[in-house]
DNA sequence: CGCGTGATTGAAACCCTTCAAGTTTAGTGG
DNA sequence: CCACTAAACTTGAAGGGTTTCAATCACGCG
């Protein structure tokens, strides 16, 4: 059965907030049903989201989960949303650490840096256009299910913009 | 001590290419002296930089090296580079490294993470002017040793641009 | 039905790029 | 150490991509 059966259920309706920025992050949510993001606020106030969680999908924020310091992100239902409540402890070290705790540890940062670095070349390598396509391969379906802005909050346009490309697209496929 | 004093130190003249895109990235590099870039180049040919490794930082292509599939960034030095060249078979090495050397490891890991958090938050939400800004903050000094275009291309302008900025801010600080 | 939220459209303004000089700086061989 | 050359930096004008603002349209839901 699945590693994580084991943790609660939870329903939420949406536009329920589960982490925000300030908050000790303590638990990691594995979504069943629904949509989850996460995202930041820049100092004019605009929101930034670095990631989606629909069905199967994992999202917490990492760094204040592992390290216990306050969140930089905010994390949100977008839709009506079931989850299983995944605990901070299943990821946290403890003050006395095993060695190959330690290297366990060391993987998952490994590979949040891996991630963070495909992120970024996107963002920085891609125009928008390219960017919203690849968020269609990224996240398929999504795309008829999510309220535009919310995309375009993604792919770092402002929607009215998104919708001219949403209509060059469909003029010129 | 440190955890990579063991492995073999290497003279690298300036513009040596220590990855390219598709090559499987085997080591990490830490930098004793000099400087390198890791970058993506876009469709149209233009050069992205993702990260700068001046002296003490550590620099590779954590997805190709720790997936084991091609990379798809370039490393290569600025400068005149020393490095110390470590094996990605250190990511997995099971005994014989002290809890002690896995904790120097994790605080330069965890050093990386609010880096690349940071950038991230930064190519997203702030202007080109901050992004500069940030830029001196995270690499101090370096402004005084790199070629413009190569700040240009970290921070995601033209170098006619940067030089641009940078007249702003002589004239506005 | 009517209301609020989200999507589209258009015009003006802004940020940034491109292109094309011109100027300065740095590297190299004599 | 100088002279020469290539590279790097600056500057300006024109143009494209993107935002902002404001108005209009479409639609789901009480």
């Amino acid at each position: 059965m699945d590693l994580y059966s084991e943790f609660p259920i939870q329903d939420l309706p949406k536009k329920t907030l589960l982490v925000q920025e300030g908050d000790r992050c303590l638990h990691s949510y594995f979504v069943i049903k629904g949509c989850i993001k996460s995202y930041v606020l820049d100092q004019t106030g605009k929101e930034h989201i670095l990631q989606f969680a629909p069905e199967n999908w994992m999202i917490t924020d990492l760094h204040s989960l592992l390290y216990e310091v306050p969140a930089t992100t905010y994390l949100e239902t977008i839709e009506a949303t079931t989850v299983r409540v995944v605990p901070s402890t299943l990821f946290s070290i403890k003050s006395s650490v095993s060695a190959e705790q330690l290297l366990i540890q060391n993987q998952k940062l490994l590979r949040n840096i891996a991630v963070a670095q495909k992120r970024l070349a996107d963002v920085l390598g891609a125009t928008s256009k390219q960017r919203y396509l690849n968020f269609l391969e990224t996240y398929p379906g999504l795309a008829q299910r999510l309220p535009l802005k919310h995309i375009a909050a993604y792919i770092g346009v402002t929607p009215e913009y998104l919708s001219n490309i949403r209509r060059q697209l469909m003029e010129k496929p």
